[in-house]
DNA sequence: TGGTGTATTGACCATTTGGTCAATACATGG
DNA sequence: CCATGTATTGACCAAATGGTCAATACACCA
């Protein structure tokens, strides 16, 4: 059914890699089917005849994008060990995974950017995350079991706050360079930035609930 | 000098609003120079009389974008008041500015999928953030000296907090609703998230700088 | 009043871009 | 061993895209 040396699964990974690079470095707009292909170093023909399109085949690179950055945040070993503990672990996976997949940032904001359109399709995307609340809700109640942690906190609350301090670090680099004149790309700086965000989310569970902190004035 | 009812001014102004709309709503790549030219009912060419080029207008979008987000902070009046206060004010004016102008997020992303060319090429985006440090560092000092902050928060590092809490939930909402399934648009849940992150950096500025929090395992 | 320079336009262009067609090579099942 | 279906390719296409040219209209200064 196939070519001498041809590998369909093999070369089906080979375009989703190369496109996936190509996607994140230049956004879907800006990316170029041909430069894929040569990238690939395959006729153009090919990612239409395993993908249909090029919006096909920016799906098939979301989907696997978010597979991707689920495979690193999963393997969080919270099992049994302390709630303070546990949730600095959470903190380091998630600004480590986002670290280490830039081309996941960047897939993501091109996403935002067209206000989610392919994302909201997927029902696969909600299935991944749900586990992930339910994992942090159960740490969250055993810190408040354990009265080191504030009780009304929402599990979908924190992570946002955390994936929110881990995100934008690693997203707005190069602005935020420009803006402030610091390199955030040193690995130091980065060490002392997830020293930082830890504490200030561990800080957060640890501290009183005091309505005067939350609401002073009202609303 | 000019054809009849025509003002020039006002001309370029609308180019540069309209070109704004565009490059926010479809990234640089996406953003057509025709659809542009159509959205200000202008010939083309207009773009390239006043701007020379598409990367030529791009640019003139992008410093105006980043005068009007200072406007917007500029001025978040905290003299006088107290330091929670003024990190409460802070902390909304912030938000508030990203919230109102969500072109400025779009413009932004879209800049750091380029490693931020341009940005990095205007001195003006420098010495619009130094200011900003400034009163944070002020405001620091003074809750520290009366003893409700500690000593130890570096003004960038926080502006990056707040920001970070604030710009986040913004300029992710389509892929935060696609994987929670929650409306982040909804007012009420913005004033929440509001209310959360004012919470969250308060309490981070009174929080103890415990070693035990920040390093419990050494690193 | 007539020349000069700017605002503005319609027509045009080369190149790029996403996408298609028809053909070829070949492994496998009947 | 031949028919079938898949992997793969070179050539090609219409439309879109950033950009340019030459011309026109008009206000202002000499």
């Amino acid at each position: 059914m196939r070519k001498s040396g041809s590998d369909p699964q093999r070369t089906r990974e080979k375009i989703l890699a190369r496109a996936t690079a190509e996607f994140a470095a230049r956004g879907y707009s800006g990316a170029r089917v041909d430069a894929i292909a040569r990238r690939c170093g395959l006729a153009k023909n090919m990612l239409y005849h395993y993908f249909g399109s090029k919006e096909g085949l920016f799906i098939a690179v979301l989907e696997r994008m978010y597979e991707t950055l689920r495979a690193g945040q999963r393997d969080f070993a919270i099992r049994g060990s302390d709630p303070v503990e546990a949730m600095r672990q959470l903190v380091a996976h998630t600004f480590a995974a986002l670290a280490e997949h830039g081309e996941a940032i960047a897939l993501l904001n091109d996403e935002n950017l067209h206000k989610g359109r392919h994302a909201k399709r997927s029902k696969r995307i909600r299935a991944l995350y749900d586990p992930l609340v339910d994992t942090i809700r159960e740490v969250l109640r055993r810190g408040a079991d354990q009265g080191i942690f504030r009780r009304d906190i929402d599990p979908v609350t924190l992570y946002l706050s955390l994936s929110s301090l881990a995100y934008h670090y690693l997203s707005n680099q190069h602005t935020l360079n420009a803006a402030f004149g610091i390199d955030f790309t040193a690995a130091a700086r980065r060490k002392a930035w997830l020293a930082h965000i830890t504490d200030m989310i561990i800080s957060y569970c640890r501290s009183e609930a005091s309505a005067a902190v939350r609401r002073p004035h009202a609303s």
